[in-house]
DNA sequence: TTGAAATCGTTAGGCCACGAACGATATGAT
DNA sequence: ATCATATCGTTCGTGGCCTAACGATTTCAA
C-alpha cells in the first residue's frame, strides 16, 4: 500500500515500555511525529537544495522572511524567523558574507538596526523558493488537498495554544 | 474563541507575495506549520524542563531511545535519534559526563561500540519523561483525541513518503 | 539636566549540527 | 597469507543555537 499510516516499530516499542506510566499516548504520538517529520524534511532540504546556495536552513528562513516582509528590524526578524537575537547576529553575518543581505542603521535611534535583502538575495530566493516548494509538495504528495489543509489547521491550533 | 485556526499574519503576507509563482499553497502551509510547531515545542521544553537536568533536546532524545530500546550500537542509535553519527559522538560524550550513559566495546568486533543508559540515566528518564509528556499533552490540549490521532496519522504518511 | 532604568544589538562561552577525512579494524578475493 | 576494499566510530572545521552578560544608546522622572 502506498499510504502506510500504521505505527512505526519505534512507536510500538515505546508504547510497551511506557504504557504503565499513565502517559497520554495520543499526545505523545502526535508531538513525536511532528519532530520526526520536521527533522527529516529539514535535513533533506539542507542536503539536496540549500547546500547548493551555501545556505543553512536558518539562513534560508531569515532570507525568506526578508523577501516576504521587506526590511525588518533585528528583533522582529529574529522573532519571525523563530531564532534568538544572538543567533540572528551570526546568521545575518553569514548572509552578508554571501551578499544576500545588508545591515542598515536606524535613522534616529543609534541602537536599532534594519536588515534587508540585497538584489542578489531576492534573486536567489526567486530561484530557491519554488524548488523548496517542490520539496514541500513532494513530502506531502501522499496526502489529499483536504488532508494538507486539515494538517495545517491542527498545527495552527497548536501554535495558538502555545502563544498564550 | 479558544481554537483559532485562521491563517497567521505571516501566512497571509506570504500568500500575497507568492501567489503569482504557481506555488502549492496547501503543501506550503502544511510543511511550514510543522516547522513552526516543532521549533516552538522544542524551545519550550528545553527552557522549561530539560535545562533543569542539563539536557539538550538531542541529549534527551538519545537517552530516551536508550531507555526504550536498551543498549544500542552507535550507528543504530544515531539513526533512531535522527542525528548523524558524528553528532552522536558528542552527545554521548555529554551524557557520559552527566553520568547518564556509558560506552561498551563490542565483544568480537573492535570497531563497534555499544551505548547504554546507566542506572542514573534510567532514573532520570523516569522523572523526566512523564513531565515531557505533560508538555505534549499541554500543547495538544485544544485538540480532541480523534484530532490528535488524525494528526499523527497524517504525519506518519509523510514519514513513509520520505523513507522511500 | 542629570542620573537611573529600559532597550537595542553584539559578544562570550558552551553544546549541538553537519560532511569530510582519518585511523582502526574486519572482510573477502586471490 | 596478503592486499584491496568496506565498515566502524572519532576527529576536524565550520556554522547554528541558546543564555547571560555587556556596552551603547535612549527614555523618563526628579
Amino acid at each position: 500500500m502506498t499510504r502506510d499510516a500504521s505505527a512505526t516499530r519505534a512507536e510500538r516499542e515505546a508504547r510497551e515500555r511506557i504504557e504503565a506510566l499513565g502517559i497520554d499516548v495520543d499526545a505523545f504520538a502526535a508531538v513525536s511525529n511532528i519532530f520526526r517529520v520536521a527533522n527529516a524534511v529539514r535535513n533533506y532540504t539542507e542536503r539536496n537544495l540549500l547546500s547548493q546556495f551555501n545556505l543553512s536552513f536558518s539562513g534560508f528562513t531569515v532570507l525568506w522572511v526578508l523577501w516576504v516582509w521587506g526590511p525588518k528590524e533585528s528583533h522582529a526578524l529574529a522573532e519571525e524567523s523563530g531564532i534568538s537575537k544572538s543567533t540572528l547576529t551570526g546568521v545575518v553575518k553569514t548572509l552578508e558574507r554571501l551578499g544576500f543581505a545588508v545591515r542598515k542603521p536606524h535613522a534616529t535611534d543609534g541602537r536599532r538596526v534594519f536588515v534587508q535583502a540585497t538584489r542578489e538575495g531576492i534573486s536567489a530566493m526567486r530561484k530557491i523558493f519554488p524548488r523548496f516548494n517542490d520539496v514541500e509538495a513532494m513530502v506531502t504528495r501522499d496526502l489529499s488537498a483536504g488532508e494538507k489543509e486539515g494538517l495545517a489547521r491542527l498545527l495552527r491550533i497548536m501554535l495558538h495554544t502555545l502563544e498564550r
